[in-house]
Formats: structure tokens, C-alpha cells, sequence
DNA sequence: CCGAAGTTTCCTATCATTGTAGAGTTAAAC
DNA sequence: GTTTAACTCTACAATGATAGGAAACTTCGG
């Protein structure tokens, strides 16, 4: 399998491959004497599991502790969940600051009557000079 | 007003501020003999509005606009409040994903046993065969 | 044997931000 | 009046994950 195939075959692009080859994230892979590289089974297997970690949120630097973990035949698998629970909680926090964000603009729009006059609380607040937003920007 | 008291009054860092600066977001500030930034009343005021866009996730592209939106006298309230909608749009396009992924993750980890023995479904659907979470991750 | 498609490495760019390094400036303390 | 600390200036590198391209080479179909 040259890294085309492997590439239609994991999800993920030959690009990314090479690049986390580079970087260490994955061994370096077989070769033919023109230097192409060559997958074997195994190979796709470990960028499959990249690929879903990935879809996951996982940092490339957690998809190593996992793929440690992984390699690992006699870790606890508590060891795993905490893993997982503590990224759930970094998605948690990346998902309060998105929604507070939301909810001081959908404020905002809920007050801009939203007509062809050039007033508007939207950029009326961006721009104040008191410090009442600021509150609602202390995440 | 020099860049340390322009960073500490408008919650921009002085490094910021610079790159704001040579990309075209604000124009450039005045300057002392010795060449030093001098920022008047007007320029914080600027900077405070960027601060404030910023803190609701807008881009520097964004931002950029939004700074023509708030010069422009006779742009009509529509148009901010549009431009504000797309923006909640992508916030919510954002959270979906994330939630998504949390949900799967708050699944795997449910079926994780955790304790010390190693067979642990987290790590085992991550490696999996089958397509099974494909469809999952199908956000 | 030729051309198309695939692969190789290397370089560049993105986005927003931080860090570093060397040189110059200001202000206060002694 | 000199030392010293804190500031500022520019310029460049690095981050993290990904995309794009260039130039050279290989493979494969006809």
C-alpha cells in the first residue's frame, strides 16, 4: 500500500501522514527501493485510530499519550478513563466560553431593531466607554 | 500615552498592539522624537473596541469589518445585526461539534469500566475494526 | 517509449499569539 | 552626573494542524 491508498484507506490526507511521520507521532514506515513509502495493515490500523482520536478533539500530543496507552497491553483502563474525562472537560470549557459568547451577541442582536437607520446597540456596545460589558466578558 | 499604558487601559498586549498595527487593523499611532508609540484618547478607544470583539470570538478579518461597520455613519443597523447572526451561526456550528464529540467521549467513557485491568472500550472502539463509530463521528 | 498520475522532499503560508535578542530611551535613585 | 532599572524599538523564530506548490523522480497504462 503506497500512501495514496493509505491515505484513502485511514481518512486521513497523505499530507498529514508525512507530516506526522516528521514529527515523530507516528514510527517511520517501510519503503521500496525508489523510496515510496510502503503501509502494511498494521499501519492503517494505528492511522485509523489517529483518525477517530482526531475526530475526537484529541491535541496531536494527547493522540501520543494515547496511542501509548494503546501499545500499552497492561495498563489499568482506569488510566484510559481519566484520560478521557479530562478531555472531556477541556471540551467542556471550550464549549462555556463559546456559549457565553453567543449569549452576549444574541443579547446584543435582541436589542438592535435591525432597520435601515444607522444606529445599533451592537457596535454602540462594542465601542462604550463604560465597563458593563466587561462583566459580561469575565468568562 | 506609550504602548505599556495603551496595553494595560485597552487589555491588549503591547505585542498585540504592534501586530494590530503592521497588518493594516489600526492605523498607524503617533510617535515621539525617540520614536515611541503615542496613543491618544481616540486610539484606546479603538483598541477597547477590539478587545471587546475580540472577547465575543470575532476573527481579525472580522474585526476589520465590524471597525468599517462602527466608521461608517450611514450603515444601516441591518447590516451589523446580519453580520453579528453569521457570527452566532458559526459560534453555534462550533459548539455542535464539540458537543458532539463530548457525547461520543461521555458514551465510550460510560462503558469503561475503570479499574485496574486493562480491556478498556474507550481504547478498544478507537482501534476498531468495524465502521461502526464512523457514524458516529459523521458529525 | 511517452504521457499521466503518483510520489518524494523542501519551501511557503495560514491565524493569533508569544518569545527572544540586541539596541536604544526614559526616569528615578544615588 | 552617573548608574540602573524599566521601558521601548525592530526583527525574527516558534507554536499547532493543515494546505498548497515546485522540482525531480517513479510507476503504470497504452
Amino acid at each position: 500500500m503506497n500512501i495514496g491508498e493509505a491515505a484513502r484507506a485511514s481518512g486521513i490526507s497523505g499530507k498529514m501522514i508525512r507530516y506526522y511521520e516528521s514529527i515523530g507521532l507516528i514510527a517511520p514506515v517501510g519503503r521500496t527501493d525508489a523510496g515510496y513509502r510502503v503501509f502494511s495493515d498494521k499501519d492503517i490500523h494505528t492511522l485509523r485510530f489517529i483518525f477517530r482520536a482526531r475526530s475526537l478533539g484529541f491535541s496531536v500530543e494527547q493522540m501520543s499519550n494515547l496511542l501509548a496507552l494503546w501499545h500499552d497491553r497492561h495498563r489499568a483502563s482506569s488510566d484510559v478513563k481519566a484520560f478521557a474525562l479530562t478531555h472531556i472537560e477541556e471540551l467542556n470549557s471550550k464549549i462555556n466560553k463559546l456559549q457565553a459568547m453567543r449569549e452576549t451577541l444574541e443579547h446584543l442582536v435582541k436589542h438592535c431593531h435591525g432597520d435601515e437607520r444607522p444606529d445599533c446597540p451592537i457596535l454602540g456596545d462594542l465601542a462604550a466607554e463604560s465597563v458593563e460589558l466587561d462583566d459580561k466578558l469575565a468568562l
